[in-house]
DNA sequence: AAACTGGGCTGGCACGTTTCAGTGATCGGG
DNA sequence: CCCGATCACTGAAACGTGCCAGCCCAGTTT
């Protein structure tokens, strides 16, 4: 067994309340009794036993954060941007992964109540879980990430996709000029990928085109650069008068630019490509891909400061919904 | 402050010891006793408090996980093999990113000890570490993941990286007879990046050359695709005989192929590339990537088996060091 | 010299769970 | 009718820490 607070008493002459102080609240206990009691300590190798430390306090800091995919770059600089503000006020960060998996979501949410988290980010499997609400109204504060609540009843943080598909209807419609263009996407059923196009479609009203004619819907069922390739052949091989494809994510833009230049074709002359989420290797793609990127990190920032702010006053605390702005990225895959 | 087994006790009419038998021994609990309780438990919203579970019951039912990037890949998916098999033996997984950053592995350290976690699985920042060493010897079971311990002392799983060259070599040298080939690298005083080049090296002998003559080192300061752009480049530009290019890792030939597609240059009739790790962009990048394949998810499980194997059996447990094979995963990149 | 002050320490309770010895109650067998 | 066995449950101790009331004593004030 792991040596105690009683043990490294014991060792020092000292009672347990002592040693407590000197962890605690080391000014209030004289230097020579401290020295001996931290001398005990690391004869001892102590190690403070947190469950017992966090059962008498009834209270943890500590913070759960359930995302869909700990692989994805998006969740990734999320769980960044959350560790660097849980950091800052003295959270730490307990890390999970869905995979997409509403048991799994589950298991981790018992697994967090379970360990009395004083907060948890989260975004879901499927809006509208029932241990989700539940653990809501036992009163353990929570934030949607990505998502947003229908009935306002929680915090959210999410990106604009509106918004992101209208700026990047105006790069290629309004700046470079291009009048044809491919939209390909993964299922519409996505609420992403739809917003995007609702998006590129305002894009397309405000350069005074019939998005009808200007925009050709590629649906896929994936979002992958395999299923990107795929929509690039079955383009090419139709003949086409397009000469631009915006991509509803980067996978299928580099999907779309292998198929160009497998088949000879010039990135941006021949076909200009805008992606989505930009990824670190859009830039270090075969043609740097443009793309739309979203401030990652900075949500992740956002989200855990509604979290605390809620954990920290949960009387006076009025829940919020921020929505960011995504910003363009040019590189050469749309030309200058 | 959440109901507890008292509360629930109370509301059922029971005692606490039974509340605690519906949960943990269900079988020795009559029908309808455990009906009422279960009633109570989801009437008050009761959820158990792992904290005061763990404190009675002396040890935790978890292992921590210490990464140097959970962004990379391959950490990535040695944590879904280390999540695998200690699932399967119901152990719970605690995630750490140590962002090669001394202090950050120190502090998760001092934090899996305070949860007494049964065991540690840990790519150390550097070998040798003071606060590691405890841990040890205080008890805690660790492996090492691809690393190896100079003085076997503990578990650990790695990968030959020399046998890795080795088949690249081979590949290039013996399969596709290039004669000048160029090893894009990043600072050899990587490990990972020497091994290679050794392995690199006792091909070109097994092939019948001088190492000397057939290999043109370049070594770069990072292991990203803008220097592997950058090497391509001056590579490039001071004209060459060199008929194919193996890189230290994949995100170097990415930068490479770059390079190679910018000036116009056809992979791999004009230069091959073969790069290392296949990441999943290597079979999507704009000419599918071969790439040197390390048993990523495997290595994961496999230390998670000897961590729990030593957890299980302290006493008649075997250090061991395992070491795989890489594999050769050929695509456009390298012809045929 | 007595009363007061306060720093420095002690001792014991509380947190919520698990476990186990012990208490009745019920039942079958002799 | 009694005994032992079995079953279902109770009550209390223990885990290690944090906190607080209270004690002691040295130094200062009255």
């Amino acid at each position: 067994m792991a040596p105690s607070m009683k043990d490294v008493a014991e060792r020092a002459g000292v009672s347990v309340g002592t040693v407590s102080n000197v962890l605690n609240r080391p000014d209030r206990v004289a230097e020579a009794t401290k020295a001996q009691v931290l001398a005990a300590i690391s004869e001892l190798g102590f190690v403070r036993n947190s469950s017992a430390a966090q059962l008498r306090a009834g209270t943890s800091r500590s913070l759960g954060l359930i995302v869909l995919d700990l692989a994805n770059p998006f969740f990734h600089d999320v769980a960044r941007g959350v560790e660097d503000v849980a950091e800052d006020a003295g959270y730490a960060v307990v890390l999970c992964n869905s995979d997409e998996q509403a048991h799994r979501e589950n298991r981790y949410l018992q697994v967090l109540e379970e360990q009395r988290v004083r907060g948890v980010l989260i975004t879901p499997v499927e809006v509208g879980s029932e241990r989700l609400d539940a653990l809501r109204r036992r009163g353990t504060p929570t934030v949607l990430v990505d998502r947003h609540d229908p009935n306002v009843n929680c915090c959210s943080v999410a990106v604009d996709d509106v918004a992101g598909g209208q700026l990047a209807g105006a790069c290629l419609l309004d700046r470079n000029e291009h009048r044809r263009i491919a939209y390909v996407t993964g299922p519409l059923k996505i609420r992403q990928c739809a917003d995007r196009l609702n998006g590129l479609r305002l894009a397309a009203k405000e350069a005074g085109l019939d998005p009808d004619e200007a925009i050709t819907v590629v649906e896929m069922p994936a979002l992958n650069a395999r299923t990107g390739y795929e929509a690039a052949s079955r383009l090419f091989r139709d003949g086409t008068d397009i000469t631009a494809a915006f991509c509803a994510n980067d996978l299928l833009a580099l999907g779309v630019l292998r198929a160009a230049v497998s088949t000879g074709r010039q990135v941006p002359d021949d076909i200009a490509l805008l992606g989505y989420d930009d990824i670190d290797f859009a830039a270090d793609a075969a043609v740097p891909l443009s793309s739309v990127r979203q401030p990652r990190r900075q949500i992740g920032r956002a989200a855990a400061q509604l979290l605390i702010e809620e954990c920290d006053n949960p009387i006076t605390h009025a829940h919020q919904q921020i929505m960011f702005r995504p910003e363009l990225v040019t590189r050469e895959s749309t030309g200058g």
